[in-house]
DNA sequence: TTCCGACAGTGGGGTCGCAAT
DNA sequence: ATTGCGACCCCACTATCGGAA
């Protein structure tokens, strides 16, 4: 198949609204497809990469050459340089892996150069990735989409589950099952503004765990092999080497536990995420790192133990097996009640011992991985300030044309200026989008034409976040964490703004 | 007919590792 | 030694579609 062919159907997807449409014209593609080049269409068309990563970002395709008149390239030629331009590492790398890339652009149509690059820079922007395309699948196979969803749960990589649904069918997906060693695409959950709202939402008895501010880990083991996978699937086994002697140290040898590492101080509070996650993203020298700042390992749920998969056992039912399986010091700490005031209570001291809040959980759900079902909600504490807007960035994709980034600033009363704390662009619909846009022109302090437009700092706007920590960009060493507005205060003047001696009494 | 669950899109701060400067 | 870049850790929120109620 001719990458041309994924490019238009791709142009028609992202120019057509219905859902519906979306997947009848993926399913018409499906259907037209070869087996070896099925995993290829599928990823592409899904916003994916089959090699997932290339290192080819934005700016390595600033400059590209003039684009060909015919399409000829085919999708095993473009997989194959992708995989040569993933290949390319050491001295030198950046210079072969730019000639590769203008030869892979050289080759393309500009219908196909325009796809990929928005395939690379990771913005296809169709309106249709995993979700749509899981449906797509089923109907061009046949097969229904309860069981496609089923196979990519257990197998974690939609282009193989969606090849085995084509050319295999129903009998194939069902011939995915959970296997030891490959990860799973791990449980999400929703939230909710307080413990009373989840447990209304849940109906009845749940249970609380603390949400510790780590980073989840799924691991497996099998006999004394053990491997780590992060949220995103990735292999991690090799920087916590704490986790692995964990799970070597219990005694089954046929498991995959889902939970969360976390550095946590002498006293046993947590550390900072960045903290943690540096420790995490540390690879040249894990021993010297662990020595520095260690790591714990609280567990939650349990999909598989003695050979026997859980995923489908209602979560009370895998919680108690974990539970059995697992020594008291490793399990996150945890709380079964229908009492919105036992609730509350439990997650009042979940932060106040430092930790990020609790997740709520129905006793009756399965492991439903990868969507974000009601049998999981997180519950976090909320700050809010009201801070001055300073400079604004113009948006893109469906907010092009509006200014949309908002630079925030906390007033500093010895200098009469203000401090900038960070960015957000979260909370805005899209008449606050219009209103923002009209007024932040009005308030340019310069030219408007470039990508960030100054403002005379006058625009107070009320924000959320979830905590302050320490920044080496902003010039007050402090950042918000996860801002979002909540409300313009038109009553309010810049000079009665927050403080940054309000925000620092905030940091950890 | 209205409601609501699932999805996609739009970006946020911070850190590491690598290659180039 | 420093900088630029890609990748990935954490993530909140709104708009939209279409099936459920």
């Amino acid at each position: 198949m001719l990458l041309i062919d994924v490019a238009r159907v791709s142009e028609e997807v992202a120019r057509t609204s219905s859902r519906l449409g979306k997947i009848r014209l993926l399913a018409e593609l499906l259907g037209r497809v070869e087996a070896a080049e099925s995993e290829i269409a599928i990823a592409y068309l899904s916003g994916e990469l089959p090699q997932r990563q290339v290192g080819v970002g934005y700016r390595s395709l600033a400059d590209l050459p003039d684009p060909k008149q015919v399409a000829t390239m085919t999708l095993t030629e473009v997989d194959a340089l992708l995989s040569r331009i993933k290949a390319l590492s050491g001295a030198g790398s950046q210079a072969g892996r730019r000639a590769l890339v203008a030869e892979l652009f050289a080759g393309a149509t500009s219908q196909e150069q325009s796809f990929l690059l928005r395939l690379l820079t990771g913005e296809l922007r169709q309106g249709a990735l995993n979700g749509v395309m899981v449906e797509a699948v089923a109907q061009a196979s046949g097969a229904p989409a309860a069981e496609v969803r089923r196979a990519l749960t257990l197998r974690g990589w939609l282009p193989a589950v969606g090849r085995a649904a084509l050319f295999g069918g129903v009998e194939a997906l069902r011939a995915f099952r959970i296997e030891v060693g490959r990860p799973v695409s791990p449980m999400l959950a929703q939230s909710a503004p307080s413990v009373t709202a989840a447990l209304e939402r849940i109906g009845g008895e749940a249970a609380l765990e603390w949400k510790l501010d780590g980073v989840r880990v799924q691991v497996h083991r099998s006999g004394e092999a053990v491997t780590a996978f992060s949220r995103t699937l990735d292999d991690i086994t090799a920087q916590v080497p704490e986790l692995v002697e964990a799970v070597r140290a219990l005694p089954y040898d046929d498991l995959i536990l889902d939970g969360e590492v976390i550095a946590l101080r002498p006293d046993g509070r947590p550390q900072p995420f960045q903290v943690t996650a540096s420790r995490v993203a540390s690879r040249t020298d894990v021993e010297r790192a662990r020595r520095e700042t260690p790591l714990s390992v609280f567990f939650f749920d349990a999909l598989r133990l003695c050979g026997a998969d859980l995923l489908d056992l209602p979560g009370a039912e895998r919680h108690a097996a974990l539970a059995d399986a697992v020594p008291e010091a490793l399990l996150t700490p945890r709380l079964v009640t229908a009492d919105p005031a036992a609730g509350e209570e439990f997650f009042t001291e979940a932060v106040r011992r430092g930790h990020e809040g609790v997740v709520v959980k129905s006793p009756h759900t399965p492991y439903t991985a990868g969507r974000r079902g009601a049998g999981w909600i997180k519950v976090k504490p909320r700050h809010t300030l009201d801070l001055v807007v300073l400079a604004v960035e113009w948006g893109s994709g469906r907010r092009r044309g509006k200014l949309s980034n908002l630079h925030l600033g906390a007033r500093d009363p010895r200098t009469g200026g203000f401090v900038m704390l960070g960015k957000t662009f979260k909370g805005l619909t899209d008449e606050l989008l219009e209103w923002q846009t009209r007024r932040f022109l009005e308030l340019a302090d310069g030219p408007a034409d470039g990508w960030v437009v100054r403002m005379r700092p006058e625009q107070v706007v009320e924000v959320a976040f979830d905590g302050v920590q320490r920044s080496p960009r902003y010039p007050g060493g402090m950042a918000l964490r996860f801002a979002r507005v909540l409300r313009y205060r038109h009553d309010k003047r810049a000079e009665e703004a927050d403080t940054v001696d309000s925000v620092r009494a905030l940091m950890p």
